[in-house]
DNA sequence: GTCTTTTCTTGATCTACATCAACTCACCCA
DNA sequence: TGGGTGAGTTGATGTAGATCAAGAAAAGAC
């Protein structure tokens, strides 16, 4: 419990550093959890009302397709989760999020986050950058996904992320990729 | 001028309200900046250092693959610009910008809009709720380019921007839409 | 205004990847 | 312990869109 809540603060304070008053209070509003493999977080429709961070395990993010679903990311420790947009506009969320393993989590409400933001200008400081880290990362991700071949993602994420291949099953990947399942097989199989 | 940065400061208003005193020091960092046609704003390579507010024409943000140039967005009128990956994170850019249209724009430097987030709160938070905006149209983007086939993706935005068909070449569209240009021309062809 | 260069169009062909289908393997639980 | 269910593999075939090529149109340049 306590090293879960040090990977918060320094993670937080890898942005923006908190008085040690302000952390105390912060803290307060952070609610571990525990959750099984397999855990539906959010469903679509729902409005997110909770921001988490992730100390444990993996999170997947997904959107729908026509009935079937396509993976959008996945959040390991120390990442944050959470379907981000219906957080934000407080808009029904067209995203799911569901444990991939055993996961242990810290999440903090909506209105709780935002009595902080008002609160502190430290906190505001650490939205901002957080954010602005969010959108580099997803730019990133935008031009990957249009200047390389189905091969050439897969290569790239063996390179990056080897251990998620371990974490989850083959099609969540696929589609994470952009790809079917029969085509992430076959790759795998021309690697080996 | 003065329509400028009042669409300049409704634009930032209606994210985070300013008091007078703050929008009239914040206001003097701007720089209203004409530009013509064709005018390269930021190479790939040098570390941004303004971030633009489009007043009018469109500015188009690019990046490069195998010396072919992808279009990554359009900024038009009331729209930010600039290769905010490499202003946000200092380092060079991967991208570059350059107007399609003649343009009208208002311009801060890096260093005053530092200086203008630890100064005011209100600017902090504009900041945050900004940066909040650009990662919700990009996550839909994200979706939107994985969930659609060419051709409706060529429809969605013959829909929702039809006006940039008569302001960017043919050729830009297509790479923005993930496409090359035949292919785009074809589905005019199509639809007409 | 004519000459050059670039953009757009149209057609023929090619290919990466999807789709459809059948078979194997692991895992669960009754 | 055996059979049901879902995940992964493999093969055969289909197709959206890329690539290559060559002509038409439009936009600059002098």
């Amino acid at each position: 419990m306590d090293a879960l809540f040090k990977g918060l603060k320094d993670q937080i304070e890898s942005l923006s550093p908190l008085e040690d008053s302000e952390w105390c209070e912060f803290k307060t509003y952070w609610k571990p959890l525990k959750l099984k493999k397999g855990h539906q977080i959010t469903r679509i429709g729902q409005v997110e009302d909770y921001f988490y961070y992730v100390y444990e395990g993996v999170v997947r993010g997904y959107a729908f397709k026509d009935g079937e679903d396509i993976s959008i990311g996945f959040s390991y420790k120390g990442d944050y989760s959470g379907a981000y947009d219906s957080f934000l506009t407080r808009n029904p969320s067209e995203w799911c999020m569901e444990t991939t393993t055993n996961v242990e989590l810290a999440c903090i409400h909506y209105n709780d986050l935002m009595n902080m933001f008002d609160k502190y200008k430290s906190i505001e400081r650490w939205g901002r950058l957080f954010n602005a880290k969010m959108l580099i990362a997803m730019s990133r991700r935008q031009v990957e996904s249009r200047s390389y071949t189905a091969e050439e993602r897969f290569e790239r994420l063996m390179d990056q992320s080897p251990h998620l291949f371990q974490l989850v099953s083959q099609r969540h990947i696929a589609s994470y990729l952009g790809m079917t399942p029969e085509t992430l097989s076959r790759l795998r199989k021309k690697v080996r």
